[in-house]
Order: C-alpha cells, then structure tokens, then sequence
DNA sequence: GGTTTAATGCTACTTAAGTAGTTTTACTTC
DNA sequence: GAAGTAAAACTACTTAAGTAGCATTAAACC
C-alpha cells in the first residue's frame, strides 16, 4: 500500500499506526470499528455476514496479510454492516479512518492502490454470486478446492484446515451438504479426505465436477 | 466522472470521447469491448453471467446514465469475462481504456471517483450475495421490490417494465418460480400486477416477506 | 382486424438442498 | 491412558426450487 513512498513520509505514516493483536477466535461487528482502519500483518481474519434467525453464516473474504479492512468505510456515503472473527491469532496495524482519509487526500496513488484492492475483492464477490447462482453444490465444491489448490503438493493451501463448516460458509451451503458431497467426492476417487485435510486424487475428474459434469 | 475539471482539460477529454447508440437488445461480450471505456447516456444495460449448459442468465447490474463500464479493466492484471444488453436504445460516450489510463495518471481525483463507484458495485454484489445465501426467493423478491420501490406511487422504478425472466435473473432465479411467487403475493393481498406493471398494496406484509416472516 | 409473437398463468412432477438426530472417530487435556 | 470434547460420518425425512409442458392472455405488427 505504501511502497515507493519516501521514506520520511513513510515513517511519518508508520507513527500513526498502531499494532493491535485479537486471540483466536476474537468477534467483532463494524460498529466497534466503523472508525479505524486496519492492515493485517499475520493470520487470517473472516469477514462475514450472518442470519440471526437461522444462525446460517455466510463468509465474504478470508483477509491474510497485506490486506486491509474496512475499505469502503473510507468512502463516503458508503456504509458497511459486517462481521469480523480471527480463525487464529491475528496480528494488525490500525490508524483511525480520518487519518487514512487525510492520506488519501494527501497522497493521490493511496486511491491508485486501493482501487486495485477493491476491484479484486468485487471480482471475487462477483465470482461467488455466478456461483452460487449457475452451479450446484459439487461443482462450487470443486471450484473452491481449484481455486485453493497447490498443484506441487496436489494439497489444498489457506483453507486445508478449516472444519467443514467453515467450508459449507464459504460455499453458501451448510455443514451436513458439504459432508455428504465429501463423502461422495471421496467414494468417486477424487479427493483423500483427513481430518482438516484435503488431497486432491483425480484432478480431471475434479474439473469435470467443477462444471456440472 | 469529470466534475468540477477545468473546462480547457474537459474538452479535450471530451474531445476523445466518441458517442456510440445500441439499440435495443444489442448483445455483446467484453472481448469485443475490451479496449474501451464506456459512460453510459441513456437507457439500461443489463451486465450479466450466463452458462451455456443450462442457459440460465444472472443479472450482476443494470447501469443506467453516468455509471460506467468497464471500470475493472481499467486496472491492471483484472480480468472480467462478462456479457453486455441493452435493454432499450442505449446512447453511450465510449473511448479508448488506454487515454483512459494515461487520464487516471494525469489526474488523480479520477481515481478516487472510481474508487467510489468500485465501493458501491461491490456492496451492490455483497447485497446480492447475502440475499442469495440466507434467504428465499419470496424474501429476495419482496427485497427486490422494496429497493426499487416510489414510496409516492406505491409502484416500482426502474424494473417496472421487466418481464419475470428479467426479474428472475436480477434475484438468481427462474421465470417459472418467479410467477409462482407473485401469484402467491397477489392472493396474500401484497401486490396488484398488470403485465409488466408491479404495485404495492400492503406494504407492511411485503416487509414481513423481506425478512422471512 | 386478423395473425403472429411474447409474456404470463397454471398443473404436475423431480430433485437437490436443507434439517434433525444419532453414531463414530479422532484429537485434546488432565 | 482415561475422560471429555469437537469434528466428521451417516440415516431418514422435509421442503423449496427447478423443470416441463401447455393454456391463456395481451401486445405488436402486417
């Protein structure tokens, strides 16, 4: 976000932010932190939205490091009700929203950075919504194992050891669909499934999943 | 986009911005687009996904005058495979990605004009995922209605004239559940509906709809 | 004004996804 | 190594959404 920048501006900036650390398993809603600003130096942080009716999650990012939170309340007029939980311990950078905004006054290639940032995460929303709303379960499966995939170690990298529940949050779907559509994966030879853990067999046959067959 | 510019670099901006007109139900993809940017004059264009299998549409937005598409390529290493229609005439300004780029570079504030635009599509796409996700199709039509509802008229602006097939692909449905649905709506007392035509008769039990009851 | 076309309305059926509840497994912790 | 706990596996059931096909109505166009 502040590569390139002069390196007395950049200690100025650095001054002004403050490290923070959330235990794992730390909750949160955009109220507490509607005026702060965050950058994530390490662990992952799950960014969700949730049915109090229903209790049914649904996750929207899994933030890692270098990313930040919450950009859009940096623009005005724009509003963001939203959860936040630390799957581990997570470490951060925070500085308050008007300080970041005074920078981005400030510093015109602030806007540059975080237009590529909030591009991709619309491209990533964008893909869950064709998703969910072109493939069934087995194919959105597979996607999110494709897309998670290290091809070197036929493993599933970032999200090898979430619980099935976490998965089904991620997909749209619940725990019990995601098991059961394992277990079939698993029966058809295509996955090696541990505890947390997810190997990849039969890519192609993973692909054909990943379209509807 | 250009406001509050000084008129000298206004109209040499506007100078290479050439007026294009679609008419109505002209389809196309981004590969034949992808080196232009569009601002959009007049009329609706419908953005959306489709699967040739299935043949089933997703609607991902329906930009009107003064938004624009498409700002994703605009950014670097972003791609965006997505189809363009017009709904009616469309009249739009259009100009190369690559003056558009050297503008973004020249003057900065472009970027944070962007910016806001960006923020807004994607809590436009994170409405859509979470409606999706965590409720059903009479909840996501009863919002649907809601968002584009003249509190005046008690009828709805801006989708008002669009088929089921058209609504159903707004709120990732099909045409056939979609028709089921305000059938049920119509008998329950909710809506009044004329061929292509929507009005809201009971206003607090839409509301209940929106939520699940 | 009659014909064509498209949108809507309706019935019957299929199926995938969600839900509930229980059992089994494996990991943790003392 | 035993006890406790959480995740995963499994069975049975319910339901909403999707699909297919046709009937009806309204609009568009010669």
């Amino acid at each position: 976000l502040f590569k390139d920048f002069d390196p007395n501006i950049l200690s100025d900036i650095a001054s002004n932010f403050v490290e923070e650390t959330w235990p794992a398993h730390t909750c949160s809603n955009c109220s507490n932190l509607k005026y702060k600003f965050h950058i994530i130096i390490s662990g992952r942080l799950k960014v969700f939205q949730t049915d109090k009716e229903t209790g049914r999650e649904f996750t929207l990012f899994l933030l890692i490091q270098n990313q930040f939170f919450d950009v859009i309340s940096l623009v005005d007029n724009c509003n963001h009700k939203i959860y936040y939980e630390s799957l581990e311990e997570v470490k951060m950078l925070s500085t308050p929203t008007i300080t970041m905004r005074k920078w981005l006054k400030m510093y015109p290639r602030l806007n540059e950075r975080l237009l590529t940032y909030v591009s991709q995460q619309l491209l990533s929303v964008e893909d869950y919504a064709v998703n969910h709303t072109l493939f069934d379960i087995p194919a959105r499966l597979a996607r999110l194992i494709l897309k998670n995939l290290n091809h070197k170690s036929q493993k599933l990298e970032y999200i090898n050891d979430l619980s099935n529940e976490e998965i089904a949050n991620l997909i749209g779907s619940t725990r019990a669909v995601v098991n059961r559509h394992f277990q079939d994966f698993k029966k058809e030879g295509i996955l090696k499934i541990g505890r947390k853990e997810v190997e990849v067999i039969n890519l192609p046959l993973l692909l054909k999943k990943a379209t509807n067959q």
